[in-house]
DNA sequence: CAAGAAAATTGGTAATACCACATTGGAGGT
DNA sequence: ACCTCCAATGTGGTATTACCAATTTTCTTG
């Protein structure tokens, strides 16, 4: 049937990707059964252990379970990572990092360096352009944060924090809310930004801590906001009080 | 030479087995070349396909890099994935733990209920058995600090903190460096532990931040404690006078 | 209709052959 | 003596064929 498209090097590697396409494009499902060893080879024009090579490359993945006697069964599909906390909210994200970064910009307020900070204003700089730009990534946005997390100079406090912004990147819904709260809502952030570079630049770790939350607060604002009204009212309703009480405790 | 020593299934992953141990004993370091194909299937008494296969199998893991015509050359070693943050200190990861666990503690302390306070003193008190057994793994120290993660409600905060403890368990120098803290210093950990509860208890944020946080310094200094002097003295004095001035911002 | 046996199917492994690419070493020229 | 080039050799890449073992299906049979 059809063939491969190119590639001189290793065709089990390409036979092994055109199957994990097939596999994410949901024509086996969970628990079906691949079609033969030799069928496979006949449908791809390819010889019975170049199948098997592609096959083998697919179970170490953990993607298909082989049974003696019997076929390849679908294990799991592709995107399906099972990434330790995938299933977080934007609210949960969000939160989350408004405890962390806090902290985090503090300790940076006592240890960031002069370069560190010049970049930092660079970072802010970018981040105003990007906001003009109805199209932006918000890499600048992530730079600046992750920018912050390694003035820390502690590698566990980079790392936590850069897995949470994969965690955005990685999550669909989270992503999806980001970009709608965004689109209605682009003005404060720059001051914010600056705000924290200013505390930074100060050595102030308090103010470092208090801008950090303040815009981090901005952010879940916006998320509530960006939230539709009848689908989750009482889950938004339930995370608006809980962030009143942790920041009444704090004030 | 060497037989395969047993498994009716799969040849090829006993094969790949035997390789790996066979990287892991740095028989073969990084960069060299493992043996043709050919010399293999001799070796273990196996055929020339079946060699393929475990190499493809070493290969998906990133284990080996096939270079055609060449021969296959070994990339990294079993060990050493590259887990996000592998590279961390025990002090990095106690001053992480002291940031991100301190407000954690006090954003539980809003969220708490009665079922999991329950649950927490149990834990106390299994922590109180643990430090009388010469030979305890600290499994109910680890269980105490996620129950309170768990306190939050927020599933990102919750696996931000357990992968710090992750990272904790798969460093070898922190493993090591805690279980020399651990043998030297039994005895606070227990009030502190009770202190932590109790601030819980009464829903106190303020309180529990304060009682999580002299918890954790005093996990660092009992690392600065077990510290050797010769080795690094310098580095010890920088991680004090670090957290010297982040906890003199925050008092 | 059910139980068991036979047949067909499927993965597991071996053996062999040939091709393409890489490396190496020697022939030939400088 | 040195460098260049190319052929011989080694190595992985793939195909073909064959046979075995485990499973599944089919069919016989009580």
């Amino acid at each position: 049937m059809s063939e491969i498209e190119k590639g001189p090097d290793r065709l089990y590697q390409d036979l092994a990707r055109n199957l994990t396409e097939e596999l994410a494009s949901g024509q086996y499902p969970v628990g079906a059964r691949l079609p033969a060893e030799r069928e496979l080879a006949i449908k791809y024009g390819v010889s019975r252990p170049t199948v098997r090579e592609a096959i083998i490359a697919l179970e170490v993945q953990g993607l298909v379970e082989v049974r003696i006697g019997s076929g390849a069964y679908v294990k799991r599909l592709p995107g399906s990572e099972d990434l330790p906390g995938f299933n977080v909210s934007a609210f949960e994200l969000t939160e989350a990092r408004l405890l962390f970064e806090s902290e985090a910009a503090a300790l940076a307020a006592t240890q960031v360096t002069d370069e560190e900070l010049a970049e930092i204003e660079r970072l802010v700089e970018a981040i105003a352009r990007e906001n003009n730009d109805p199209r932006g990534t918000e890499q600048a946005d992530r730079a600046f944060h992750l920018a912050i997390a390694k003035a820390t100079r502690n590698n566990a406090i980079h790392d936590a924090i850069e897995r949470l912004w994969e965690l955005r990147a990685t999550s669909p819904e989270a992503a999806l809310l980001h970009e709608k709260a965004r689109t209605a809502n682009i003005k404060p952030v720059v001051d914010e930004h600056a705000a924290i570079l200013g505390a930074l630049r100060a050595r102030d770790p308090a103010a470092a801590r208090a801008a950090m939350r303040g815009h981090l607060s901005q952010v879940i604002d916006s998320l509530l906001f960006a939230t539709e009204e009848r689908q989750i009212e009482e889950a938004r309703r339930a995370a608006q009080a809980k962030r009143d009480r942790y920041s009444r405790a704090t004030a």
